[in-house]
DNA sequence: TTCCTTTTTGGCAAAACAGCCAATTGATGT
DNA sequence: ACATCAATTGGCTGTTTTGCCAAAAAGGAA
């Protein structure tokens, strides 16, 4: 493996890793349907909003999001839709996943 | 959030989770490829087979991968090649990432 | 059986992550 | 200026993850 696949890999992991949270992934299918301020996903998930923010600043770094102040507040976007498409592969998985436990009963 | 929207992004946070990590990405890499022995791969990353046989059994557990026993080795497979289309994604991504960060110098 | 090869497991210490509170910053209005 | 609302940051603790070594399984060959 040489240095620069290193750093592909590495790379790859950053983005993954900001999306490898079950807050972090259901924050990115609501931004998906539109943004959202800071204050409406928190009231959805029912945390703190610093938590909430660290949360989001983590996506913002890895650039799944964008964020964009309107007044008083902060709006988050979803940067890029195809990101999405991979959620319905996981989905395919998680399915595939079931129905082998199924089969091993 | 419902009970079960809870438990819909935990598993999905699983799988992402068991992908988020450059050493599992690049097996996801080389596995896409074709099967390979845990030795094999262990060569590959030169770390200690120990961590390799780990690493493979987090993505095995989330359903990534599959292992089958041939003599004295294990050989693991990607389990849904519909996965490396979301490396794919992350490739955009990180391109557009790329030019963002050139357009703000 | 004994030896050798391949892989997994247990255990441990270092590093990274999560989530809360408190304090701070930033924008708006009085 | 002061108060208020929204969001971020710092700091802290508890939890999880990583990666190594050593030991144990699991096969195959002598």
């Amino acid at each position: 493996m040489t240095n620069s696949d290193k750093k592909k890999y590495r790379l790859r992991a950053e983005i993954v890793k900001a999306m490898a949270h079950p807050t972090r992934l259901f924050f990115m299918n609501e931004l998906a349907k539109g943004k959202q301020s800071v204050n409406a996903l928190r009231e959805m998930v029912g945390c703190d909003i610093s938590t909430v923010s660290k949360h989001l600043s983590v996506m913002k770094k890895a650039g799944i999001v964008v964020d964009e102040k309107v007044g008083n507040q902060v709006f988050y976007s979803l940067k890029l839709p195809c990101i999405m498409s991979f959620v319905a592969c996981i989905e395919t998985l998680i399915k595939e996943n079931a129905v082998e436990n199924i089969s091993c009963l």
